[in-house]
DNA sequence: CCGCACTACGTACGGTGTACGTAACTACGA
DNA sequence: TCGTAGTTACGTACACCGTACGTAGTGCGG
């Protein structure tokens, strides 16, 4: 009798270690830590239960003692990284300097882990990771005069923001990646392509934009900086908070 | 010799109809036509080769002669559905007006096409319907006076927030498909975890919070007005547009 | 101390994308 | 006009996926 059938659970409550049988052979926090290194190192797609099963020296099989479904295995990673913010122990009292400190955390977070944006969108939820981060977040925006859904808001449009942007910067990337050829030759096959649209004279706007555009390279990093600060500027703008609705 | 070598190409460079051998019974159209249809209805990840195939009335492999590989498809499937914007022939004038509406457009989209959000960080790139898009956009914004980079940047910023705002919502809905319980019981296990963590006294912020917002039960629409709306100030506030840095 | 819950793991099933070979067909170059 | 080259159609096959299930061994709770 294989007792582990399909039951709804939260792999947050299902404890490491029951009390009866033999002791477990690894730890949780051992496969975690094998699934984040492949997707580091070889990609997201690179993560299946048998790669993780050989990475861990185990049989395959013997991985759902220990996470019952891989989606759940996701949910255990996107936790993992969660735990790379630091986060001090007492918020700075600058609410608006603080969820910028946050941004950009997500953001090296994000850069350290490409799968991540794209798991997130799958592994959403409250992990003790995710609970202690929005706690951390809440804790900022205490000088914030504003209703508490309105700081939820906020909160979600800064992850969402950083989440949308960095997620944008590495489909370009990403998409090289197990693809027969090269991310040079697909950057020049798409831009020729562009081009060549461009050329047939249908989008004006689009190319009087190109044709500007290469005059003002931009630092992306700037580029983060102010949007991320325009954002919290809509929240309150520097002259006072804003009244919601 | 079967021909279909992998090489570095942009599907929409690729002609329909080469003129040498027997006319295709299909259309590209026909193809892209079901593979929306199954999407729409069984979930994008019904969508296999195989089934399309099925679908269409023709063998699995006789798919690839109208699309070298799967992800292609998914690229044709993001235009098709990028064609369902109603894009007037002329601007109003009032940029702010257009984009929202062009935000409640994507919106509108992505709840017909439950899978959009989820594909389009995958399959992003300048598909005709996506440089019509764009192309209007700008068109919006000739009456903003900023620098075109920022012009892109507020394009990317709404489309942006719009699909992460959706994802979002869809991945709560969405995690029901497919898995062995309801989503009845997924919610009420998941909330009953958050409770009795929130109820540990470790999070006094987020237990304020959750004690606070019964009482402001809130419009899914009107949150999304103010989102769009705070982000489009964050660009141009009311009174007087931003200069750039 | 018995029994049962739990661990480990091999096998197997139904699914996936797609490389490759083959046969029929048509438009173009000689 | 007629090969012939390139295209279409499609069956077979391969490597891989998630995971259901059965079985054997282990060690704690009653």
């Amino acid at each position: 009798m294989a007792g582990r059938a399909a039951e709804p659970e939260v792999i947050w409550a299902r404890p490491e270690r029951a009390g009866r049988g033999p002791k477990p052979a690894y730890s949780r926090r051992d496969i975690v830590d094998a699934a984040v290194r492949v997707a580091d190192t070889d990609g997201i797609d690179a993560v299946s239960m048998r790669r993780i099963a050989a990475e861990i020296g185990c049989g395959t099989m013997s991985l759902y003692n220990y996470v019952p479904r891989k989606e759940d295995l996701y949910e255990l990673m996107v936790d993992a990284v969660s735990g790379e913010y630091a986060l001090p122990e007492e918020p700075s009292g600058d609410w608006r300097a603080d969820m910028t400190g946050i941004a950009y955390q997500s953001r090296a977070i994000m850069y350290r882990h490409p799968w991540l944006a794209r798991v997130m969108t799958t592994a959403y939820g409250f992990s003790p990771n995710a609970l202690r981060f929005l706690e951390w977040c809440l804790g900022c925006l205490v000088p914030l005069d504003v209703p508490a859904g309105l700081k939820m808001q906020l909160i979600a449009m800064v992850n969402g923001t950083v989440m949308a942007t960095v997620a944008n910067e590495q489909a370009i990337a990403e998409r090289a990646r197990g693809l027969p050829w090269s991310e040079e030759e697909e950057q020049v096959v798409r831009g020729a392509y562009l081009m060549g649209q461009v050329a047939s004279g249908r989008y004006p706007h689009l190319a009087g934009l190109l044709a500007e555009a290469p005059a003002a390279p931009v630092d992306p990093d700037e580029i983060f900086a102010m949007t991320i600060g325009r954002l919290l500027d809509s929240f309150a703008p520097p002259e006072g908070p804003l009244t919601a609705a």
